[in-house]
DNA sequence: TAGCCTACTGCAAACCTTTTCCAACCACGG
DNA sequence: CCGTGGTTGGAAAAGGTTTGCAGTAGGCTA
């Protein structure tokens, strides 16, 4: 119903001539020709099968973003960049999230290519999973074959992200800033250690430690998922661990914020007894009482920069690799380490009279 | 490169029993020759092509959604559910950021007809603009006429949503439970007026009010964008339209964050001076302080079942309007109104000496 | 005026699957 | 031995678009 044929037909010329006119090729059409299609088209209510393009071209107008959790204010920032980009250039964006499976994030890859997407994002960091990082990577290098783009946004397997952020550089201002501040006892939540980004941060607290002349304990490093449930079981097991802790970095914003609330329930106040930082600066960061410390990540940039990479690479060119700015930005949740109050919390007789 | 009739040469059968074995057909195939394709198709790491399939049926496994921003917990929230439901049904997500801009929206609904998308969901209200109402419905009925299936989540020119929750009815249960509390004046911020689900939620607004018969008074209603900005630009009108002012609903969680903001920087308290209360429940409205009072809308759920009736509709059985319990959730940001703060901050003289 | 070039247009093949016939085959009962 | 019916597999068409190749006409040069 409604093919290019019977708009060739209504225009009076044969399909190959519609087609010209309406694909925008550079092939000449006279400027009649050309007004009676666009006519005829406009009549009909014309819209090309874009599976038929597709299927012709052997790919489609179609880009593929993989993300951990599009509810993830993290993941939705960079989807909007992408989708700005991409919606000026005629490309439609599937959202995937994953949730961090291997099993589930291959599925949506293994379906991708079966679409012929033009190009595949990853957004969020690459999983440790041999098995299964095989098999995306069939599925890569088939696209890739096609003509597809495949851009990283985040480490993965294959490498540091094509386009990203030093997570390594940024993870260890944080912790500079906080041993500048007089912290010596500083506690880290670390992400997943099977998440590629995750052990760059780490990298980045280890190195600043190591770098202050701060010897790196242990116990002060744990280990916990992605969200604001990891972050608050993290808080108490750091407590636990050490109490005469003064501060701590998070992987990330989400975890830092289930520190915060853990900290409140626990009567434990922020920034007095207890510096608390996050990672990435998710809107909603600067709402947190106390606002919160973080080092603010260009998300949507990093969102168009891909899809520009993905762009690039279809057209042929060679994408260069490409680091974002990122920015410390210090907020209410740190200060110089005052101990005093929390052992006036702890201990008010010893205060009242010394 | 690798298409089917490579498989079926493999496995020495025909591509028509290729395509029996493969696409799950309801022909007839023996153990032995399936098993042969199967084994035939995993050696040479066959995936079908969806665009010769879906140029064939005309339509492709994919479901489009419109949201107004992705960025928008609101939004996220519901294309989560529907994603999770649309991957154990093989459907690909496409999500569409139109920022409530109709030229974009169109464009967007455009695209997805090109590509013949099995379903297109509306998440958000629909916008009232007649030339691009009429634009976006030629669409929509060339679509259905593909087969494929229009379900709107929120009212829109087409009328009530097919699947979503009573804003009319909600509303009112906000501004009834600030009116329980003795609350009298309550200021109204609300949506854009050329937004469908503005005007339901107004709608409640006046309803309480009348119910209670309280007055409604034209300078206590303004309107603002559906975002922080505006909640914040709303707060200082209404302030200053009536400073006798005890509490402020707003027609979303966005905006009642932005009431917030505002009124922290301006030295009102919450709620000891003026009572505010959000809509939706997105998350982060327990994090605010005050927490807030809203009303919990169950968004995961709403794009959950919006796909499930997609499917219904594709599968050819008549869908029925469904529609889904919200609950209002009483935090911290409301509570009886205590003028007496207020004034003694404004004119302490007055009341030290009475 | 012949010949060539340019500008334009049309034909038909190709992209990859699915699906409708049809044919072949088997076993079985009459 | 033949007809019947069920099972299995193949040939071919269809779905909508793009594109290489070929053809036409008109204009220009020599």
């Amino acid at each position: 119903m409604g093919s290019i044929v019977d708009v060739a037909r209504l225009a009076g010329v044969s399909p190959a001539t519609a087609s010209r006119v309406l694909s925008g090729s550079s092939h000449a059409v006279s400027q009649a020709t050309r007004s009676r299609v666009e006519a005829a088209a406009e009549e009909l209510d014309f819209v090309p099968n874009a599976l038929a393009r597709g299927l012709l071209k052997s790919r489609a107008p179609i880009v593929g973003v993989i993300v951990h959790d599009i509810t993830d204010p993290y993941f939705s920032e960079i989807v909007r960049g992408i989708e700005d980009q991409a919606e000026a250039s005629g490309y439609l964006v599937i959202t995937s999230s994953s949730d961090r499976i291997p099993a589930r994030e291959e599925s949506y890859v293994r379906l991708l290519r079966g679409m012929r997407a033009a190009a595949v994002l990853f957004a969020g960091s690459g999983i440790r999973d041999e098995a299964f990082e095989e098999r995306v990577a069939r599925h890569l290098t088939a696209m890739e074959r096609y003509g597809a783009a495949v851009v990283h946004l985040s480490p993965s397997a294959r490498g540091p992200a094509l386009v990203g952020v030093d997570n390594v550089a940024a993870m260890a201002e944080v912790v500079r800033a906080l041993a500048a501040l007089g912290h010596r006892r500083i506690g880290y939540v670390g992400g997943p250690e099977w998440l590629y980004v995750a052990a760059d941060r780490e990298r980045g607290y280890r190195n600043a430690l190591a770098e202050a002349g701060i010897e790196m304990e242990p116990q002060l490093l744990v280990r916990a998922s992605f969200d604001q449930a990891g972050g608050a079981d993290a808080a108490e097991r750091l407590l636990r661990a050490d109490p005469r802790l003064t501060a701590i970095a998070c992987a990330n914003d989400l975890q830092a914020l289930g520190v915060l609330d853990r900290l409140a329930q626990l009567g434990v106040s922020v920034p007095d007894e207890l510096s608390v930082t996050g990672f990435d600066d998710i809107p909603g960061a600067s709402r947190t009482t106390p606002s919160l410390s973080t080092v603010h990540l260009p998300l949507r940039d990093l969102g168009r920069s891909g899809f520009q990479q993905a762009e690039k690479i279809l057209a042929g060119r060679r994408p260069h690799r490409r680091l974002l700015a990122h920015e410390l930005v210090l907020r209410r949740s740190t200060s110089k380490p005052r101990r005093a109050a929390r052992v006036a919390a702890e201990m008010p007789t010893e205060l009242v009279a010394p």
